[in-house]
DNA sequence: AAGTGGTCTAGACCACTAA
DNA sequence: TAGTGGTCTAGACCACTTC
């Protein structure tokens, strides 16, 4: 009942990162599932042989990361997707005049198809390996702002085309129905000339300049789970960054 | 020789707080000079009068806004621009295969003028406000990547015209000359054409796309010190964002 | 050996939430 | 009132750096 971290003698890890590795996989395999009140610093300690503060510190941790979420006098929560505060954790797209909202979209195309060399560079994965090809329209007030081109990892979304609607968010949807978390991502931004498919799908013309956002997503696991691609017109919207 | 910290009885905020605002304030009044080393943890926490808890909780929060550096067994530093591993934090332009190193500069053009009702707007300057209008050419690999125009209020870089050469990291000399450190800043991106001034100073066709980037930079007193704009060719570059 | 920051513990008390 | 996380303290011991 006690020794659930320290079963070995020698580790090198401190303590309290191996009790948050402990938590991240009990994140993982679903033990703790998104919403859910984690047992309180007290019962923890206890239940994994260290002490109050320690546990706090991997708490804490897991705060940071946006993971979990704590609340004075309430309890520890696991995040969920859909949360207010998270939903523009991986949406930097700003409204020249400081209101944010998610756009609309549109899917129009989605097919499992063998990973371009590019897609297994990105998602690693081997050769042959199938992958999910998501391309949709995003939509602001109404008029189409972004070309987005989603790929997947076909291994780790089994039919995902018998899921009845795709979600605006798709994040929403990987974590309630495949069960996977987007803990963080790594995005390339660069400015391109609009293709005359571009041209098409978001009415402008071609060679109009448009922001290109070049992401992969990674799992609690650290594995990839999504590469995305977006293409977005920002006559009237900016993409925007903290430096801290 | 105590009451460093809590002179007056009721205070609203907790005391790691405090004494984090205490710390700052000497960061603002030089009283600890970028490079410097920091009293011990003990030490200070004599000096302000509360436990060594709570003095690493300040330093902690300190170090991870990158303000000090800490090293085991050395001891407590104030950070300085010039050091190699914050010399990327307000510069994410990263070459496609990987490599990172600051762009070359050259000045085309340094005035004194009137700000414009955009300058105040976003510098926070009165009426008639002054400000620096520093223009430079950056270049990688010998070829001009960025079209940059930096605006500084006049009052903060008095003389600014005397330096001899502006460096090509200038927040090096924004904290050696004048005292001033860049905390953080705000970037905005866009994707717009080069005008035909952009053609002409990065040597692309009129039209090309370029990457805006404009940035605000506030100083340790969370006012601003620095409204830039840069516009990048994009072709062999990326801007990355790291989304934890 | 001495001095520094890093980890871990134990316990007191406060602030907030919910019943 | 009971239970939660948040703050603050005091002290022990470890890891690293320097002399």
């Amino acid at each position: 009942m006690e020794a659930e971290i320290s079963e070995t003698a020698f580790e090198l890890r401190p303590l309290y990162r191996q009790v948050r590795e402990a938590m991240v996989s009990r994140l993982i395999d679903g033990r703790w599932q998104p919403g859910q009140m984690l047992p309180s610093e007290q019962q923890l300690a206890v239940e994994m042989g260290v002490s109050q503060g320690t546990v706090r510190k991997a708490l804490d941790s897991l705060a940071a990361d946006n993971l979990v979420m704590r609340r004075q006098g309430r309890g520890t929560f696991v995040a969920e997707p859909e949360e207010g505060r998270l939903l523009f954790k991986f949406f930097k797209l700003t409204a020249d005049d400081g209101r944010r909202r998610l756009p609309d979209s549109t899917v129009t195309a989605l097919v499992k198809t063998k990973a371009s060399a590019a897609a297994r560079a990105k998602l690693g994965l081997p050769p042959r390996g199938l992958v999910w090809d998501l391309r949709r329209t995003r939509f602001l007030d109404g008029q189409p702002v972004i070309a987005e081109e989603i790929v997947l990892p076909a291994g780790r979304f089994p039919a995902l085309d018998r899921v009845e609607t795709v979600p605006n968010n798709v994040y929403a949807l990987y974590s309630a129905r495949f069960g996977l978390t987007v803990a963080h991502a790594v995005e390339r931004l660069k400015a391109v000339a609009a293709t005359a498919a571009d041209a098409e799908q978001l009415g402008c013309p071609a060679g109009t300049p448009l922001l290109l956002i070049d992401r992969i997503a990674y799992g609690l696991d650290e594995a990839p789970i999504e590469w995305r691609v977006s293409r977005c017109l920002t006559d009237a919207f900016h993409y925007g960054v903290d430096l801290k």
